[in-house]
DNA sequence: TCAAAAGTGTTCCTTCTACACCCATGT
DNA sequence: ACATGGGTGTAGAAGGAACACTTTTGA
């Protein structure tokens, strides 16, 4: 991503990934840090190539982003404001780091480019935690797993990103089925809960929500699983793709 | 819209507009004809001013083309294949129509422009028919309202865009409760059945329809409607904003 | 008084909710 | 044996579907 104004990307357009992982019963948000003074935080993002289909370009982002591919990818809305620019975030970037940033050749067409007003194009993605590794760029001071309920100071609109992907995905959940994609291989019966709990919000009745589950008919019961613990064993599922 | 190239638009970004409207049963599509031989119907579309939001735009491009106001709207996808273009269709019907155009100073300028790869945001909008004052524009050799199931030769993917259009609109019709823009100020329940019949497609048992209509607690009864006819007057209804 | 269409009520059945009950597991 | 958590069954409530019945209107 160095130099976008050099390679051949559809000016003013950008894609935003919010990437949804989950962890010890809460839903989490893959978000990087950016490596200057000033504490910013912006989603993973990226430009679309003149000759790749925005869902590729999508898919692309997040596979540098969490080096794994085949991703659970949903296409949900566009942010397309006047004024929806990095200008003002940019400058007060520069400002702050003016001692760190040297004058490159590229370094006004750079800006140039960036500073632009942008249409962003939002993608929500389901991932399965433990297999991302996260990738951090140049760019990035760090990247890390955030609670959908402690997000950090985002720039621009990216908040409001945030809030409309989860909000897609709450609705989605019962239509698509899609909460799946958040769990690993095989699970059980309370994680697929726990997972459903931490995506609305809201608490179900353990033995009501199994039946509500399994009378949706996709998925297949294995083994039982044997923790250790002095209880019964549950049934391990696994999700019929 | 002439010219663009020559106008501060955002390049390879545009905006297409699938106008519903409701008619004797049957729900409707406005379509314009381009005014060159080949017979090429396209939506109504148009592109975004660097200043304008991309709501602005949208609403700009449906006040040109219905002659309304205050119409509501909504974004429901981005079609974005990289094979997007205009290219092979402006091909095509210059070769059809070589003896019409003459080159001018902006024709090649435009013909780059025009012929980029587009992405393009669509969205949908529900009106009274009875409003609308279809607007030909300069490119159009007509303008038409087209049954759902009567939709002529679309250019580019633009059918696939109806297509979406409808499937969102009718996902869209329990939850956003909006079929009500594309009936008159007051209605009568049979009116609001017919045009959830011709929406989904499906039919409703009327008695039942009424009491699941009125359970929304969106409308208010106002006074009888007599057509005339020798059966009971139906009450009128009116939508609460 | 009759046909046609609108409005209301009733019954039946399916689905959802709450909760009781039983089962498996390791200490 | 028993505490703990998982799985199943069931009664009651709520919601939806089918349909009978009544009302209104003009001919």
């Amino acid at each position: 991503m160095k130099n976008p104004s050099q390679q051949n990307y559809i000016p003013q357009v950008s894609i935003d990934c919010v990437i949804f992982g989950y962890h010890n019963r809460q839903l989490k948000v893959l978000i990087p840090k950016i490596n200057f003074s000033g504490d910013f935080w912006a989603l993973p993002s990226g430009f679309v190539a003149q000759d790749e289909d925005i869902d590729q370009a999508a898919e692309r982002i997040l596979r540098d982003r969490t080096g794994i591919q085949d991703i659970y990818l949903e296409q949900f809305r566009v942010f397309g404001k006047a004024s929806r620019s990095n200008k003002p975030f940019l400058d007060e970037l520069i400002a702050l780091n003016s001692d760190k940033l040297r004058v490159k050749n590229e370094a006004q067409q750079d800006y140039d480019w960036f500073t632009k007003r942008f249409i962003s194009i939002g993608y929500y993605a389901l991932v399965d935690i433990n297999k991302v590794i996260p990738q951090k760029t140049d760019l990035d001071e760090s990247i890390e797993w955030y609670s959908i309920h402690d997000i950090p100071r985002m720039i621009m609109d990216h908040s409001n990103i945030i809030a409309e992907a989860l909000k897609t995905l709450q609705n989605d959940l019962d239509e698509k089925i899609n909460a799946f994609n958040l769990l690993p291989e095989t699970f059980t019966m309370k994680e697929v809960q726990e997972v459903y709990e931490a995506i609305s919000g809201k608490t179900f009745v353990r033995t009501n929500f199994q039946k509500m589950i399994l009378s949706l008919d996709v998925l297949e019961r294995l083994e039982k699983k044997f923790t250790g613990a002095a209880n019964k064993a549950p049934y391990l599922y696994r999700f019929k793709g």
